[in-house]
DNA sequence: TATTGTTATACTCTATAACTATA
DNA sequence: TATAGTTATAGAGTATAACAATA
């Protein structure tokens, strides 16, 4: 159990993790922005899936990772084919133009972000990334709380 | 200097982010959103200034810190003064109507996380608290690089 | 009736560019 | 001319709700 400030601080901290996503978001084309992105990404290292479970994946509601999906999908980096065994879900596949496509945008931000992260090590990145991924945990568990009651609210 | 997969994974990471920051957003009042809130925990913890350093610290355009500026000060949380010694600038500055309702707030949020990050120590948080603000700190410095360059597109 | 996926609408946050007022 | 701040416009990302098709 941590105390106050620390909480404070790390409210701080992850609202200002803005700033790292919008340099990561310019490291990517006009033709495939960051949600689209982590679509093909996710297809890539688990294989196809479900929307339901890319929704899942990627801590996003369905509707929205069905807007991404469509995106990838009309420019051909994805294919969408109807699963036989229920004809109401849809399978999602990286094409080889998909996969072409993210391996080139990989080898451009690795470039980047060695340039950026020179001086962390290999086992700095792990810990950030474990401490995130634990992070999230902690958040999609029971559920962070209801949503703050009233306010005394001053007129407009 | 890490590995690919490292930096493969930390894009990931830092995109999944935006759960935690939406769970954070939830628990704040519909009247003041994560960006206001923002503004009234820099001005309370680094006292009174202009909209150009609170710009630099929450790490946006003046723009956009304008507008949040703005929303906070109709509704009495901070004050405008225009600075005697510059007549172009304005200090800005937070209320005791704003210091209460940030106490509110910091209370609130401090429960809500006590729950969430029960197991996480002291320690622990702010360890990921120091590498966020690394993090941040690589990607301000000398920039992340140019816009991806050409990409062979898939006619639409 | 429940589930998978899609679409319509609205909101937050952001940047770029044009503008005002002061220096 | 340059700087502090504001406003207009546009775009990415998200959620909620209503809907279609299938189970």
């Amino acid at each position: 159990m941590a105390e106050q400030s620390q909480y404070a601080e790390l409210v701080r901290q992850v609202s200002a993790v803005g700033v790292v996503k919008r340099g990561l978001s310019r490291m990517l084309p006009a033709e495939c922005p960051a949600g689209p992105a982590a679509v093909l990404h996710l297809l890539d290292r688990h294989g196809e899936m479900q929307l339901i479970r890319l929704a899942e994946l990627l801590a996003i509601d369905t509707s929205v990772t069905s807007r991404h999906v469509s995106h990838v999908a009309e420019r051909g980096w994805i294919e969408r084919s109807t699963d036989p065994c229920d004809r109401r879900s849809r399978i999602l596949r990286l094409t080889p133009a998909g996969k072409e496509l993210l391996d080139r945008l990989a080898e451009h931000c690795t470039d980047a972000l060695a340039r950026a992260l020179d001086d962390w090590s290999d086992d700095d990145v792990g810990q950030l990334n474990a401490m995130l991924a634990r992070l999230r945990g902690s958040f999609s568990g029971p559920g962070p709380g209801p949503r703050h009651p009233e306010v005394t609210r001053t007129p407009a």
